[in-house]
DNA sequence: AATGCTCCAGCTGAGC
DNA sequence: GCTCAGCTGGAGCATT
């Protein structure tokens, strides 16, 4: 850190001195940047052998981080995946997210509904019995209650249950239907964009965080 | 492309013509690829002139190229991302997903139930009239619901429901409790835990792609 | 590969297979890249074995994709590299690059030049024998040379001489004097910048909010 | 920092609390981390400002963050790089770097030298006369050279002059001959690999799976 | 349209 | 030996 300044008598290198000034700067931030780096790394380091996820725990700090423009932006394409996953056949397992259910709720939430059971009730306690034809016949009812204007939370089976993410499956394979165009609910936002599908620009522009 | 090779008689830059060779394989190689990258993102832009979002069917992609392990490992994290969410109080709307319920429900799954609401019919019909007061009971409900021995999948509340999240939040709160150890289900595996010998390390074992 | 399209007789589910066919598109093409950039890794590694270093290849193979105007800035940047390392005393054993002299030589290069030594004639033969004093000496005679208006290519001393590094350093040092503005060899280029510095904020550059 | 603990009488949830204490402590540390790297885009935009350039600024902070060894193995692929270029006829008006030709002096420097200039003296007076056949014959006195033995830093021309890089091409292509191996010169390092490289696989590098 | 910023995947060097 | 964290390079995105 010794100036080397005036170093050379009768002789002033302002230049090189101001370069070496910016450049000291740059490299005690850029050390300080590195020291805090290096105590994110331990903090984890002790979450992970206290025994937390340490994925996780990112994942749950960058979305406490996130603005709620952000946030929402996540929480859509989320939801869009699970709609797409299910039209797809890929819920084997894992059912719809609740919140791609409210989603898919929203735009055309006029119908009735009455009864929900596709033929028993929807208690969950025969769990090890299930055939695949219950699976199938589970699918088959949600794609029948999708057509009969039932909306996606009219799920009639408990969180748990095989066949609640077949009846999704069935449900939303059907909402995706008919040789129209692509449904509301599949689209990134209700953005006034009626029947135009070539996208001007974007209508997302002040995007910026904080 | 002209070779230079041989240009001067009577001598031949072996080492700089097999360099040559090299640079000019991977040029080309090079080439192949961005050419396909380019064909990507006119894919791409098409799905999206579409009115599909690129970002969902990324991510699509994205599992569906997924190995057996990277997709139980994702899973499991994203389990715990709700748990900690839950455990976090952050869970404002959006229920804990399925697959956490699931993985919630596993350890140690002994437990009775018998009747499930709190002190009304769990029936969603009221969604317009649910006060604070609603939410606060059902996330009371939740964690008495837990202490009770109840499991997480035993949650009254059907999808879509406000109070859902509430009682999630309440049970993943109490089951993170009582001073001792973290719970088993906030861990990242059941690597070597004496009550599961299944899992023997993974069922992918030739993990990298051809 | 089997299309699922028409299993459901009187049902088509347009919008899931327009998706299916766009997801299977891409990860045809993902596949496809993937083989490309396997093929890339195998020449680069082939390469290696016979004795070529693969990062200047990868050097050598991105500069041949440049496009022109990438190049100068490049070469800019490198040459503003090398002149802002001499100016801060870093030339150890690496003088100046051949393009930063030829950069310096430019904008002002009206002086005249006679003899060339600074006082021993530069023969590099006696290589061994240079003392730390023979560094300081060549570093200021290029200080002194700079100021009598040489060029920074009329450096003595040849390619491999410990000296010229030193000469160079000295006349970097010089260039970059004399309390004015930053010399215009510093800048990244001549752009109708002709004397405004602007910049008001300060002009101590150290008085950051440190 | 309001400590929630407590809020429930009779209850601790204890692994919640911890869990929020690591997160916070994360969510710290990155909030200091994002604050430092502001500053340092700050301190970067005022040296732009005053007319230094930034990637030139970027890469000399690099450098001296550097290890020692680190520093090494940049050098040698920057030398090698310049060989390369060399050896592919790339070396269009900058010639060899000052470190290329004192690593390509080091392996097998035994040879003598008397004479310097290929037929003239290597004056750089009359620059602007030069025509093509002037480096076309520059470029054969360095093949010339280097199948006498001189080494590479006997180049007779000066910095600046065009023949000077004609010159290193012409000497690299030939040190790059002989349908021998690969040259040590052209090795990332003489590590104890006297003089098998192995890849038994073939001699001819453009005969990989194409 | 060009530029700078940010994010992400892919590769490299340690470490059990 | 394999995994895993760190890092560099590239691609996409927003901006001017």
């Amino acid at each position: 850190m010794a100036r080397k300044k005036q170093a050379q008598p009768g002789h002033n290198s302002a230049a090189a001195d101001e370069l070496r000034v910016y450049i000291e700067r740059i490299e005690r931030l850029e050390s300080d940047k590195a020291e805090i780096a290096q105590d994110i790394k331990d903090v984890k380091a002790e979450a992970k052998s206290r025994g937390f996820d340490v994925k996780a725990i990112e994942k749950i700090v960058k979305e406490r981080g996130e603005t709620e423009k952000q946030r929402r932006r996540r929480k859509e394409t989320e939801d869009l995946t699970d709609v797409y996953r299910a039209a797809l056949g890929m819920l084997d397992g894992t059912p719809l997210g609740d919140s791609a259910r409210e989603r898919l709720m929203k735009p055309e939430a006029e119908p009735a509904q009455d009864d929900a059971a596709p033929g028993e009730e929807p208690g969950a306690r025969q769990r090890a019995t299930l055939t695949s034809e219950d699976i199938a016949a589970a699918k088959e009812a949600g794609r029948l209650a999708c057509r009969e204007g039932k909306r996606v939370i009219d799920n009639p089976y408990t969180a748990g249950d095989p066949r609640r993410a077949a009846w999704d499956e069935g449900w939303c394979f059907e909402a995706g239907s008919d040789g129209m165009d692509i449904p509301s609910a599949w689209r990134r936002s209700e953005k006034k964009k009626p029947a135009r599908p070539d996208a001007p620009k974007d209508g997302e522009p002040g995007d910026g965080e904080e």
